[in-house]
DNA sequence: GTTGAGCGTT
């Protein structure tokens, strides 16, 4: 059974940590672990989640119990297409086992074959709109935190008004990539729909938005709905 | 059904 990553770490006094970027959303240890259990001993893998959602964030970390193995799993893997996209394995610079790192002398070791032939992409690092935590924090003092924290204002009802989207359309959809990897060359042509900015303002009789006091028991169709019928209120898009 | 830089859990 695989229960990596699902109860803390089992067993670091000797394991060597192996940072695994670039993973899809939806690699999970059961995915990496045949692979780099082939060229070692993998005692644990591990995979950042996020907190809301629960998805894979991107990367994984694969703790080997040998140094060498792990070397040698970073000059195999790295570079290797998972899953359809392409791992980047390196030694975790941060972790439990990153000092026993500095000082296995494995950062000393040079990766002779670190073949990178196919140069992975430029990957344009800027970092202009995205993960600007901190610069929002400086813009707004109190904003609220990655996950949401914020000191002395708590969620008013984190039953229904707390990012509702995010927890739907991240916790429940999962979709085959089988199907946008084959037709990703799909495109949309077609004219979109013009912009209307006012939705069509008839002009002439304003919606009942308007009046001062729409009759309650006057349905659009005319017909007298005193409460039997508990009538959309979908007149109030704005 | 979305995203794609990076360094982790009891």
């Amino acid at each position: 059974m695989s229960h990596f990553g699902r109860a803390g770490p089992p067993d670091i006094s000797d394991t060597y940590s192996l940072l695994i970027l670039n993973t899809s959303f939806r690699t999970t240890a059961d995915d990496l672990f045949p692979l780099f259990d082939k060229y070692g001993k993998v005692v644990d893998i591990f995979i950042p989640k996020d907190r809301r959602t629960g998805d894979s964030r991107g990367f994984a970390f694969v703790r080997y119990k040998y140094a060498d193995e792990a070397q040698e799993a970073v000059d195999r893997l790295d570079g290797r297409e998972v899953d359809g996209r392409e791992i980047t394995v390196q030694f975790a610079k941060y972790g439990p086992k990153a000092e026993r790192i500095h000082k296995g002398r494995i950062i000393e070791k040079p990766p002779r074959s670190r073949v990178r032939s196919r140069s992975r992409s430029p990957r344009p690092r800027y970092r202009d709109d995205y993960r600007d935590d901190d610069y929002r924090r400086r813009t707004h003092s109190r904003s609220r935190d990655r996950y949401g924290r914020d000191r002395g204002h708590h969620y008013q009802s984190r039953s229904r008004s707390y990012s509702p989207d995010y927890d739907r359309a991240r916790g429940r959809a999962r979709y085959d990539d089988e199907r946008w990897s084959r037709s990703r060359s799909i495109e949309s042509p077609g004219p979109r729909r013009s912009l209307s900015p006012r939705r069509t303002p008839t002009r002439g009789r304003n919606h009942d938005s308007r009046s001062p006091s729409r009759n309650p028991s006057l349905s659009p169709n005319g017909r007298h709905h005193d409460s039997r019928s508990p009538s959309p209120r979908s007149r109030y898009q704005e």
